[in-house]
DNA sequence: CCATGTTGTGAGCAATTGCTCATGTTGCAT
DNA sequence: ATGCAACATGAGCAATTGCTCACAACATGG
């Protein structure tokens, strides 16, 4: 069993070593999601990116970090993605802030269902730590700045629990569609727009 | 890497032999849940029951047969829950209804919660086919039956993919309040059945 | 108690995997 | 040019893992 030493070992610097780490993580994303984790190994990541495994412990301490460094990649362009789409709205309607955020949430999805999910399942394993729940903290946060410009619209007033109910549910309905392997159902977006809309806009306590 | 055999190797035909199958399920589960996939070897979960490899290989061809069984008691208990639960109910209310439903799934989740999760991932990655499919469809089923009889509280005709989608959001909020890990929250029961109501209760075209 | 089938054992093989290290190559500053 | 980092290599070690097999212990019917 590996150590579980997350931090990266050493810092690219020259060109050349940048390109080597970026073609290590393109790797390690194409092997994780063809081969799932059962296939994921160091000598195979190395092998598929065309260098040495002594290159890929350059710069990971272990396998975990490999994975750990493409978690963060994938959350934070997800972050970026939701807090980008906060920023630019301010108008529209509740159904249309939701509609926007089903999009980035599929497209995120559906570009490596099988990688995603195996980073979801990692999440679990790994004292990823500060970093991830930082970015969860984020997207919360954004999401919450989202639904208040709507209070009005809302069942109740929104609490912390709600916004995090909310997210779960987003994400269940696509990585549901998105693992039956199919192209993504054009539906996707209005079902998951109509869970949303009926989870905020129903009173907690009363039919 | 190991065949892809799930069927059982061998039938006990002795009280003797069913108890080590017994003990060796309940051993895998154990594992499973304590070391998570990457620490699930066939040496320990043996180690663990109290007997020999070579014992555990004359019921189980490999150790994703092993993982199979696992999933396949799971997802029969949970099954016959299910069924039974709508089976008994016969008045009441959706609310009610749903209440019931949520409460099963907590049950069940809560039960073993990592158990629970190891066990979903592996559903993606094994063969499992037929057996799994058909008590997937069985749940479905179930609950379109439980569904059907309040077809006037809901805000549009009953489709499959509604079902679907409704057992996919009240798994996913049980599975995340469980990953957490803290006990079960008080009100994780009405917030399954408001996300339900409001999904159900909601047109799939308009706000 | 014997014969036959059933069940249990565990050393250990073959393969895999995480990772290191001695050595070689490239880039950069002087 | 030359020296020193930074970078890259890959054979291979130590440990792990899935699984087999030759054998022993038990059960059961005659």
């Amino acid at each position: 069993m590996p150590r579980i030493d997350l931090h990266q070992r050493k810092s690219p610097r020259q060109r050349r070593s940048a390109d080597t780490v970026e073609t290590l993580l393109a790797a390690a994303a194409r092997v994780l999601e063809r081969e799932s984790l059962a296939g994921f190994n160091t000598n195979r990541v190395a092998e598929v990116a065309g260098v040495s495994v002594g290159s890929l412990y350059q710069y990971f301490p272990n396998k975990s970090a490999l994975i750990a460094a493409l978690i963060d990649r994938q959350q934070s362009a997800l972050v970026e993605h939701i807090e980008a789409c906060v920023a630019a709205r301010s108008g529209g309607s509740l159904r249309e802030a939701l509609q926007a955020l089903a999009e980035i949430g599929i497209e995120q999805q559906y570009g490596r269902p099988l990688l995603a999910a195996a980073l979801d399942h990692e999440e679990l394993r790994l004292p990823l730590g500060a970093r991830l729940r930082e970015s969860e903290q984020r997207i919360g946060a954004a999401v919450a700045t989202l639904l208040q410009r709507h209070v009005g619209e809302l069942a109740a007033p929104l609490r912390p629990v709600d916004v995090h109910d909310a997210i779960v549910i987003a994400k269940a309905l696509i990585e549901a569609d998105a693992m039956a392997g199919r192209a993504p159902s054009p539906d996707l977006r209005d079902r998951v727009v109509r869970a949303l809309l009926g989870y905020l806009q129903t009173k907690p306590g009363q039919s």
